[in-house]
DNA sequence: AAGTGGTCTAGACCACGGT
DNA sequence: CCGTGGTCTAGACCACTTG
């Protein structure tokens, strides 16, 4: 039992995180690790507090918020288990894939293949409801979740809205993360589409023959203007799309 | 000040709701209704303690809870405010297939394949939650759209939720029209993924070998319990899944 | 009966934002 | 400076599950 939990030793009282974050952050990662496996009993409570030396409230919130994520069941009387979770990106948050892999306590690194400015191919000219804008900023990068490829990236960006994109270097920052630094969107389209990936995908998501991929294509307005055009290729077997959500009184018509 | 905080007097301490949840609800009724409006100043945490004779950590957990479901933001020496928009506020709708076919200028049709009680399968019951319903409804239908099929539906119904679900002809009306009918979800899980369809699921479609589908996992929630959990299947080539909407705010964590 | 999680309390210290 | 939220503590009572 002491086994279980002496690995703790990682919590900080005096460090800037909360102890709960450190906490949630210490089972992410044992979970990822494999340490603990889906189905598996997690210490108690009050072992948690005996052994980490903090109040039960604070590992309870660590344990409630692991509970919310989808990491952990928690069944009263019983005991908290390890879930068996799929990756699943978000339909409705336009979220990072680098936090989220992260989140996930995994380790998230990026490759980009290509990062230049492209004469406007005629269907995304279409798409992005283009007339003047003849050229484009072109963005291709693969994701990696622990060294496993988990999404390709083709992204086309409006360089009158965001003139600088073309100068970043997403080695450091992911397109994500710059673009929302740059804007806030007023309006986003998600189509999700399931289809086999031609070779050149296959290849960068080192993928078996027939084995279909989901594509998530999103559009995203300010102003009324498109100002990016991106195309998620995820492995089908590697990643879900997923949505949760409350339908409130206020939000039904 | 007073006069924003005194009609919380329905929180009732003995109830068997806990009362950070009573305050939860109080305060999405306060917002659904229009008292408190977009932008406005919540009473702050202390207020509330001397207001509702509770304890901070009470409030606190409500008020947090409220900033993750997106109605309210919170800022550190400031403030709570109500937030702009739900965040959630119009993603990828819970669609009857046969309407969203009409209003494509289409003809819609289907077939019942099965309809019956059935054990509980394990995987289901786990994903369900359940623990004593030992049996479940199950209906399998095929979609057509001018005689193409366009979607495959499996769908296990909660008996103790909706009981008459096994008596109804599905030739009639949808499934997804009936249970509409029947109660308005709490809380929806939408799960997409891309897959090979197995040799029953490509018959029933009439789709090729190696030929991808998108298959969307639903599952609805009333009173905490899961009402319906269904997977449509689709045939990648003939449909996609897509949500456009107005984002007021966004949450990158 | 023993162990578990669910909730609640009444304090406390701190960092932040605005004055 | 003051009011705010963010976090934490050391207790407590209860409801639930299993032996």
């Amino acid at each position: 039992m002491s086994a279980l939990v002496d690995s703790f030793d990682d919590i900080d009282k005096a460090a800037p995180e909360p102890i709960y974050q450190q906490i949630k952050q210490t089972i992410k990662h044992k979970i990822s690790n494999g340490d603990w496996i889906a189905g598996q009993k997690l210490p108690s409570e009050n072992d948690l507090v005996v052994a980490l030396d903090v109040s039960r409230m604070t590992i309870n919130r660590a344990l409630r918020e692991l509970t919310q994520e989808g990491l952990i069941n928690r069944v009263h009387g019983l005991g908290s288990f390890v879930a068996d979770t799929p990756r699943h990106a978000s339909l409705i948050e336009l979220q990072d894939i680098a936090l989220e892999i992260e989140q996930g306590g995994k380790r998230h690194s990026s490759r980009v293949l290509s990062l230049a400015t492209v004469d406007t191919p005629p269907e995304i000219a279409q798409q992005m409801k283009l007339t003047g804008a003849d050229q484009l900023y072109y963005l291709q990068a693969v994701h990696y979740q622990d060294d496993l490829p988990i999404q390709l990236e083709s992204r086309y960006v409006n360089p009158l809205v965001v003139p600088d994109f073309i100068r970043q270097d997403f080695a450091l920052i992911t397109s994500t993360a710059y673009l929302l630094q740059q804007f806030r969107p007023d309006e986003m389209e998600h189509i999700v589409r399931a289809l086999l990936p031609d070779a050149q995908s296959r290849k960068h998501l080192r993928m078996e023959c027939d084995a279909p991929c989901l594509q998530l294509t999103r559009r995203t307005w300010k102003n009324n203007r498109v100002v990016t055009h991106v195309t998620l290729t995820y492995p089908g077997d590697r990643y879900h799309l997923g949505a949760r959500y409350a339908t409130n009184e206020y939000q039904l018509r």
